[in-house]
Parts: structure tokens; C-alpha cells; sequence
DNA sequence: CATCGGATGGACT
DNA sequence: GTCCATCCGATGG
């Protein structure tokens, strides 16, 4: 177990997206608020990656206010908003690459009595965080933290648990029917047998 | 302005 | 499995 939760360094994020999307597998993402720190393992992250990627917010390099965050430097915050909920993901690759890794799963570790005040719908514990718009509200995370440096809080990730590479398993992402060719790249990664994995 | 469509989650049949 | 809450960005008039 991690005897401290020290933000990992911006180079850290200086790796080609779908290496960082299996890197950040097993690392902490962490939010501090007025009312505590809470935290969790990632478990499950997805790829997105601009110009070329029909499920990309930013395919055809779309610049927009929304997407414009992804066109900078990597390590920061891309927050938006789906239906009623504020979905969370690292920026990645190059300046003028617009790429993201979408955090889609975390296992409980900080603050876990915070976390389960948050999610009062949830039936079981692995319902606090085990979905993309379910971690952001466990973990107080909102569209406030869009463009946040990640190497720093209130909002960061720091080293967590090993995983070796033989625990990673890759598929297609979830819910981009309408993506095309790009619906079947196996760009979701997810620690296996993880019981918080979202599906 | 009007309309439409989601990288979702929760309630319900 | 179905339905829909409720919001923002994108697009067209």
C-alpha cells in the first residue's frame, strides 16, 4: 500500500496515450475538498486519441472551448459534462495533439466514509465508483477542476499499487456505437477480475 | 433562437 | 430489456 500520497511529476505524463492509459492503472486519483481527501486506485481507463478517432470529442482536431484544453500540455484535466454528469479524463501526448485518457473506474482506498455519503443511491460499495460518471461524484470532482495540473491539489494522481503487465486486458470502448471504424479499437484497459471495473 | 445528440446512471417492466 | 432526467456543445435559420 502507498505510505504516501505525493503527486506523480508532469514528465510522468510524457508517454504515448495508449501506453498512459495502461501506466495510469493501479496509481491513485485523488481529490481534496472542505470536507476531506478521498481517493482510489484507477482500474479501468480508455484511450482517445484526436485527429484520427471518430469517438474522440476532437477528431478532425475540433477546437473548440470545450476541447481546447486537450490541445495542451499533457498532464492536465479534461472535465465534461454528459447528461447530468461530469465525466473525468488526463490530457495526453504532445502540444497541438488533442488526446485524452478517460478514467473510467477507481477502487475505493481515502476517505471511504466520505465516499459513500456522496453516492447515497448506491446499493453496494462497488457501486461508489464502479462507472465514469460515478467516480467523479464519489471523488467530489467537477467541472470546477477543468484545465487542473494534476501534479498538484487539490486534484492529482499519485504512484499506488504494482501492476504487472500480464494483469492488464485491453477490449473496445464502451458506448461510442456511432464512432465508425473506431468502435472496434481495443483502446479500453481495465486490471482483470477487478471487482470495480465498470463491465 | 430551435433542435438534436451524447465517452451515463438510475428507476422501472 | 426500456425509458428519461437534464445539460452543454454543435449546428442551422
Amino acid at each position: 500500500m502507498p505510505n504516501q500520497l505525493k503527486p506523480l511529476p508532469k514528465s510522468f505524463y510524457n508517454q504515448p496515450t495508449l501506453q498512459l492509459a495502461q501506466s495510469l492503472l493501479g496509481k491513485l486519483l485523488l481529490k481534496e475538498t472542505d470536507d476531506g481527501v478521498t481517493g482510489g486506485f484507477i482500474v479501468e481507463t480508455e484511450s482517445y486519441i484526436g485527429p484520427d478517432d471518430r469517438a474522440a470529442h476532437s477528431f478532425n482536431n475540433k477546437r473548440t472551448k470545450r476541447t481546447e484544453i486537450m490541445f495542451g500540455e499533457a498532464g492536465r484535466t479534461y472535465t465534461y459534462t454528459m447528461h447530468t454528469h461530469c465525466l473525468f479524463n488526463v490530457v495526453s501526448g504532445s502540444i497541438g495533439q488533442p488526446e485524452a485518457v478517460l478514467i473510467r473506474a477507481v477502487e475505493p482506498y481515502t476517505g471511504q466514509e466520505l465516499m459513500e455519503k456522496r453516492r447515497p443511491k448506491a446499493k453496494s460499495k462497488r457501486q461508489w465508483t464502479n462507472g465514469p460518471g460515478k467516480l467523479t461524484k464519489a471523488l467530489g470532482i467537477t467541472m470546477d477542476d477543468y484545465g487542473h495540473g494534476l501534479d498538484q491539489r487539490p486534484l492529482w494522481i499519485a504512484d499506488g499499487k504494482m501492476v504487472a503487465s500480464s494483469q492488464i486486458v485491453s477490449g473496445p470502448r464502451i458506448g461510442i456505437d456511432n464512432a465508425g471504424e473506431a468502435k472496434h479499437y481495443p483502446w479500453r484497459f481495465w486490471i482483470a477480475g477487478n471487482a470495480f471495473v465498470s463491465r
